[in-house]
DNA sequence: TATGAATGAGCGTTCATTCAT
DNA sequence: GATGAATGAACGCTCATTCAT
């Protein structure tokens, strides 16, 4: 349980203390219009010191994404372990579990997103990979689905998975970007419309509908 | 047709020029990575001549950016003013006209989506309202639609704008990355897919999917 | 004869400023221990501006260590190819081309010698082929003498080559570093001396001194 | 013979651990290119415990050079007192001290010639009284020849030293950087063939050779 | 127009040294 | 003695921008 971070006498982890400021310095400035000193001032240290723990700049930012990231990644596969649940409650899950996350660390997630996913030429670049286990995670529960005939079979699970984490990044970013009004109240309404939205789609069930199709 | 440009006594337009090749070089090495001489090489010219036709570095990109997403605004807004088309034909024209974009254009829109709209706490945090007068084109789509019954009432116009383009825009972030194949044929089927799927749902139209929602 | 060495405006050639400033500059404060505004400095030029001319505080020296090693190295060509010369007054020469550099220039030949050809396992390491060219050109007269019967064959060629020129470096040193009095009569001296003390042996030729061998 | 260094319970001389581990990261990396972790880290001890024994990183330099130099010292002394040698004979033994030293002890010896006698302005600056002794007792050896008439006259006794040592040393220097064979028979004839080039000299001891002197 | 020499602020990183435990 | 976390000054290098020609 007090596993994770040394801790020195005065009972505070300075890693800890170094990426706690580090996101809020990422989220204030951007990683790259702050300098290094802006995280060491932030956190209340030596600028040293943040090279004590961290090789590189850089590295904060890769740590940062990683953890929370697994954390995203293990979330979703018990999301998806579930069997109890059909496809589109299991994306429910999955929309609300970052929602979620948005909700209760508005910066670190502003952070992940701005900074590595949607940057997609520079860190997103070294983090294609763990992204796309997300891509691949969401592919399966829409796969599992057109098997069992509950999605459409013309659409493919790849393809269904990029609208799907499209809409949801594009709705964190309105929200980074005040686009779209944030209340409690929106949060929670958000994770079942993205859901019907894209399950469900934009269009009333009448008969025109699928006919339009 | 001779409209914009100067053409200099050589019958070479250097503006037109030292654009192109920006678009070129903002592809290939991106824009942070890339130096002023990088453009200036690409196009054959000094690099104080850059500094002749543009005020700064960012300024290329600016004159990128505006230039193309004006044309697309100025398409939406022809698509959006044709009467006999129903609110998922206006979106699939919107959808094709993008789509059509990336295939003629795959720099140029690779840089405006991985510099710009995605770069959002940099230069899109500049463009902010030019790319908001996008998602509010498409919300009107989604209202008009709304209004008249055939989109579901229950998810906001805005909402649904974002759930669209944020769809649109993973298509292309993953063609650009290779996440997704890109043949010809991909690039016309998904045209009607992402409508599809936006507008018609996932889910196969049984009457468990509507009880679903 | 203007050629090499752009030339402004001002009539100056500013790289060969620079190069000139860091003469005095490494050999005042040694190579490591000045920074590159200290030689801009010196220059009178920004700090930006070795960078225009020199990728690093490293091409400096190199530039400066290459361009007078080829000229020495062009030297003991040329004297060596001089047949009406005996070994001895060919090593004659050389140690004359030496300590006439150092007459003249002795800034640079402190550079040169301190920075570079005494720093054997930092730059020293990196010139090691150009170094052991002048090693090979001294043993080369070295062993034209032994073949002809002046030298003694009992020493190797390189071997004596070490000897000669270990002993004109350590006088160069001697009086870089104020160990050695340097009037102009002791650098005309020296030039003799040197090789009467390699060439002749430190004994007086007597029966004794060749029996003690 | 239990005399310096002190012993610690486990019997280690954690000072001479880390001196010994100095010479060997010194002769591998150069003193300049490595850290001070580095040498704890060779020797197994905690770089905060360098500190405890050493007050900087020079003074470790300055420990392993005053050490051997002093050996040195002693031994040229040693060998200048015995009456019974000639004046080539003394410098015989100081040539096969020297060369023996770096047989046995390779990596000290190229530490203190690499990062001291030969980096004359950096360490070679604090050290060279300590280095002039050596010098002077050379001078002493040769300027008792001169007076007995065995060694020329016209050459300086300091200059004839300057010839002498600075031909070891560049040997050295050859068999450090592997510009010269090192065979344990070639250690053995570099003793008396370095005496015999300076002392004898290159030239074979005919009429001509002292005509030419 | 066109050139590229010249400028200089800015930043990431290193590492010797200190010190609390 | 022994540890290694903490400090912070120092410096090489980049590159957008200016400007004289």
């Amino acid at each position: 349980m007090a596993a994770s971070g040394r801790r020195n006498s005065s009972g505070v982890d300075k890693q800890r203390l170094i990426l706690d400021a580090a996101i809020r310095v990422f989220a204030r400035q951007g990683f790259h219009s702050c300098r290094v000193s802006d995280v060491a001032d932030e956190a209340g240290v030596a600028y040293g010191l943040v090279y004590h723990y961290f090789s590189s700049k850089e590295e904060i930012l890769n740590t940062l994404f990683t953890e929370r990231w697994e954390l995203m990644l293990q979330a979703i596969v018990e999301i998806d372990a579930r069997d109890e649940l059909s496809a589109r409650d299991k994306l429910g899950q999955v929309a609300g579990f970052i929602i979620d996350s948005y909700r209760h660390e508005p910066d670190l997630m502003k952070v992940i997103i701005v900074e590595v996913t949607r940057a997609a030429n520079t860190f997103g670049r070294h983090h294609l990979g763990k992204i796309r286990e997300a891509y691949n995670l969401i592919a399966g529960i829409v796969e599992q689905a057109r098997v069992d005939g509950t999605f459409k079979s013309d659409i493919s699970a790849e393809f269904a998975a990029m609208c799907f984490y499209g809409a949801i990044e594009q709705l964190l970013t309105a929200w980074i970007f005040d686009v779209l009004p944030k209340s409690d109240d929106d949060y929670e309404r958000s994770k079942g419309l993205v859901v019907e939205a894209i399950c469900g789609g934009l269009e009333t069930d009448t008969v025109g509908a699928s006919l339009a199709g």
